[in-house]
DNA sequence: AATTAAAAGAATTTCGAAATTTTCTAGATT
DNA sequence: AATCTAGAAAATTTCGAAATTCTTTTAATT
């Protein structure tokens, strides 16, 4: 979908300079797409597209959290405890929270940095950083995708962080790439 | 390193608004960092950089040509062919040139279009897209690293070719990663 | 009717300057 | 001598407009 300045514009109240410079930073998270003397666009969202983003997630994440199994510390354990427990304490809470948009907004951050946490003893930066990336994007493809945000739906999702942070923390590689593919098996 | 927006202003002769645009492109190849309100340096280069630089591309260009190697048909193996043997040319006439920046000019290009095209046939646009920005970070970090160059380094460099460009059509997927990490050792 | 060409309109890019912020330097204080 | 502060210099960011390029519309020709 092309962004249209002018709209933005209003939208923003500030000059076509200044969009044009959020736009570009928007470019280098892979958020937005940049083609010269043509303007930008929001990244098409496809059922292609999110497969592929989910597939190279999968990929990075478990390379992430197979290195960090081997060299974290005691230092990375406390921080993906920390993570996981920080992250259960808003899922439980989600159904009997009054506003939905507000919970969701707070899962959403804890979800990520969980995630990130799990991969952050990587001794990769540029695998550290490329996940973040790809992280947002697969969010913003999947925002709005989701249907059924039941109890059970985050009932299930609740044992497949549980799982993988388990798998994690008792240095079971192969169960914790195990783990990691369950959670993400619903977007390949 | 500190880009200083003065000294390339009157390098290339243009407002500090395209020099901004220009850079904030670069950043989203990875080439160039950007810090919010501190402008604009370019990517350190360091030991430690350039093994990430080097494993992680190590780790796309294995996924890549594995995933290429099994979905990719008749029309992936010309275009390899071809990439290969154009690459092969080159090399081999590379000790008997005159112009030594412009010989690297032609093997550093056809040397992208041989990797690009190796994994060309992986379904993931987002993997190939990863791959282009790191190969080209995997440039800049060896850019000038390269002490010798002896027509024995060209000759090492043609058999790892070779090697791969063999695996690759044999379809035989552990050599051909085999050969990909014995191209990329030196550098890890 | 379809295709092409020209002109009008809209969007993108560049420019130079002003406003804001950071960094550097020199002097004062502990 | 070291640290802190104030002022100056430099750099970054934003702005509004001009110049260029692309897109759409309309008219003309085949």
């Amino acid at each position: 979908m092309k962004l249209k300045p002018a709209i933005l514009q209003d939208d923003y109240a500030c000059s076509p300079n200044t969009l044009r410079d959020v736009l570009m930073r928007l470019c280098t998270v892979g958020l937005v797409e940049f083609e010269m003397q043509r303007g930008f666009r929001a990244t098409p969202s496809s059922a292609e597209r999110r497969r592929d983003v989910a597939r190279f997630r999968l990929l990075l994440e478990r390379e992430g959290v197979s290195e960090s199994m081997e060299i974290g510390g005691i230092a990375w354990e406390a921080k993906l405890a920390a993570a996981h427990h920080k992250l259960l304490h808003i899922e439980r809470r989600i159904p009997d929270e009054a506003d939905m948009g507000l919970s969701m907004t707070l899962w959403t951050e804890a979800e990520r940095e969980f995630h990130e946490t799990l991969i952050s003893a990587s001794s990769s930066p540029l695998l550290i950083e490329t996940f973040s990336r790809v992280y947002l994007q697969f969010r913003q493809q999947f925002v709005g995708q989701q249907r059924d945000f039941g109890s059970s739906y985050f009932e299930a999702i609740i044992a497949e962080h549980q799982a993988i942070v388990d798998a994690a923390l008792a240095r079971d590689q192969a169960a914790c790439r195990d783990a990691i593919h369950d959670h993400l098996k619903r977007n390949l």
